[in-house]
RNA sequence: GGUCCGAUGGCCGAGCGGCUAGGCUCAGCUCUGCAAAAGCUGCUACAGCGGUUCGAAUCCGCUUCGGACCUCCA
């Protein structure tokens, strides 16, 4: 197995990964909350946990990845008085709450699948787990760390605090957080400001309830997820994940419910946080107005976009950077991406058609290049490192497929293992023509007559007739069509 | 106000005590009928000011600027 580092948000330090039960691995990142359409940076962070998954599996471990559905309990607003997300779009479209959840979970999924993003092993739903969320608070209350005010149910920081640790992965002091807690309104029924609902009363307007012990309504938003890790990982698991925003207080409650329910010590080995995706450095999020969704940026359509890019642009754009770092959206950036990656993924193609030479060339080591893969991901999964590396294979192939260098059989082979795995199996990168060419099948006719005509345009260069020639090439450019010339001979391509 | 991050060449973005990633852009050269592609070469940067050290982009202090979290957010 390889030495894997992996930067820990609980310790703030980077550790030695070791997983509790070897070669299985539990992984829970949270999910989204289907209310509405997902947007760039929340694609980022699926993305960043997509390789962390990607690669643990690469390197042989067999990873449990459990990422969950948010359909309830998750609120709009300051307070714990504000509405239900879900209820809240649900009441406006004038539908039920479950088709809010299904819209919006098939947009979620076919976001995912755009951009190659692989589905988890598990993706439980909030609603599925009523049950459970309400036994687990039966808990807290029966351990004294949660309390009942009028059908409302609160964890109690302060309690919970004189036996545990609160604020060990956000690094907050209890006492900080109390000086600095914003006078809100609606929160006189809880004993301390800085408790959460684990279970909130529902009116009879609203949409979404359940029946329990204390009454009809719905369970808060922290549960959920303390809930579902347990049940499909156990109490103590390896790694969970999310996005940087929710270290606070999302995953802080998350823990504390845990602790306090269970009695047990911290349940999650690693905690890995992924960074935002600002814009002219600032947050991308829905309130800040900055946000744009997927279709809009494959299509352009929007202020903020001179052109539209293809997923796989934006799947290399976002690997160029490194997951624990704001990555800063900008044309130019998407621009230097597209190019690169065309670089990349021409240099894959050469290498399958490549001829070995009789010897090896020592000159080159490919197996040095291979370790120099592996040291980059095991790197606290160093992405840009690894995508560096990758380039300096591209110069060999290159220069092999020019005839400038030669390459034997075992290196050939080496480097289209490399390719294979690195590009393929832990980037994801995945050919664009194959994505989203659906069309592909009946271009038989098109790709025919293409092919005569560069044979034309190569006899007219023969003939010295390259004004001709040049007239084919310069007439298929403004179709999208590119004429390149090698060594071999004539070909086009279609962007 | 509190807590915590960050400031790297024309742009994006790694590195985090010595060995000066990588991509994109720009310029020159090679190849080519011309292009394109590819290869080679050049543009040799680490916010500012002090300090520690034989040696600092990397460690420490101060200053300036930016951001995140503290409230829903991936």
């Amino acid at each position: 197995m390889q030495p894997l580092q992996i930067q820990n948000s609980l310790t703030r330090k980077k550790e030695l990964f070791k997983a509790l039960n070897p070669p299985h691995v539990g992984m829970y990142v949270c999910g989204p909350t289907v209310y509405s359409n997902v947007h760039l940076g929340n694609v980022r962070t699926f993305l960043s946990f997509d390789i962390i998954y990607r690669y643990l599996e690469f390197i042989g471990y067999k990873v449990r990845y459990v990422r969950n559905i948010t359909d309830v309990g998750h609120l709009v607003g300051d307070t714990d008085d504000g509405e239900d997300k879900i209820g809240k779009m649900a009441r406006l479209q004038k539908v039920e709450p479950m088709e809010i959840v299904q819209k919006y979970t098939n947009d979620f999924h076919d976001v995912m699948r755009v951009f190659n993003i692989l589905p988890p092993s598990i993706e439980p739903t909030a609603t599925g787990h009523i049950i459970e969320q309400i036994s687990s608070i039966e808990k807290i209350i029966e351990n004294g760390y949660a309390y009942e005010v009028n059908g409302n149910v609160y964890f109690s920081v302060r309690t919970f605090s004189n036996d545990y640790d609160y604020g060990e992965l956000s690094g907050r002091k209890i006492d900080e957080l109390m000086s600095n807690t914003r006078d809100l309104d609606g929160q006189s029924e809880k004993r301390d400001p800085l408790d959460f609902a684990l279970w909130k009363k529902a009116d009879e307007t609203h949409l979404m309830q359940w029946p329990s012990p204390w009454g009809l309504g719905f369970p808060g938003w922290h549960l959920e997820c303390s809930i579902m890790s347990t049940k499909y990982l156990g109490e103590k698991f390896d790694i969970h994940g999310g996005g940087m925003d929710l270290k606070f207080p999302h995953h802080e409650c998350e823990i504390a419910q845990n602790v306090a329910a269970n009695k047990c010590e911290s349940p999650v080995n690693y905690w890995i946080h992924g960074n935002m995706l600002t814009v002219n450095g600032r947050k991308m999020a829905k309130s800040e107005g900055n946000g744009f969704t997927p279709e809009e940026l494959i299509t352009g359509n929007h202020k903020l976009l001179e052109r539209g890019y293809t997923p796989m642009t934006v799947r290399f754009f976002m690997l160029m950077g490194h997951y624990a770092s704001t990555l800063d959206f900008s044309n130019d950036a998407l621009i230097a991406a597209e190019k690169g990656l065309s670089k990349l993924t021409k240099a894959v193609e050469l290498l399958q058609g490549l001829e070995p030479t009789a010897n090896e060339n020592l000159d080159i080591d490919v197996m040095e290049l291979s370790n120099k893969c592996y040291s980059a991901m095991n790197d606290d999964f160093n992405t840009p490192v690894l995508i560096a590396n990758l380039f300096e294979g591209v110069k060999w192939i290159n220069s092999a497929s020019d005839g400038r260098i030669e390459l034997g059989k075992d290196q050939i082979e080496l480097l289209k293992t490399l390719y294979k795995g690195f590009m393929e199996d832990v980037l994801g990168i995945a050919n664009e023509s194959m994505v989203e060419d659906g069309k592909q099948g009946n271009d038989d006719l098109a790709s025919n007559l293409l092919d005569l005509l560069v044979q034309l345009r190569t006899d007219a260069k023969s003939n010295k007739d390259y004004a001709g020639a040049d007239r084919i090439r310069n007439t298929l450019s403004e179709l999208g069509i590119t004429v390149t010339d090698g060594k071999d001979g004539s070909s086009w391509s279609h962007e």
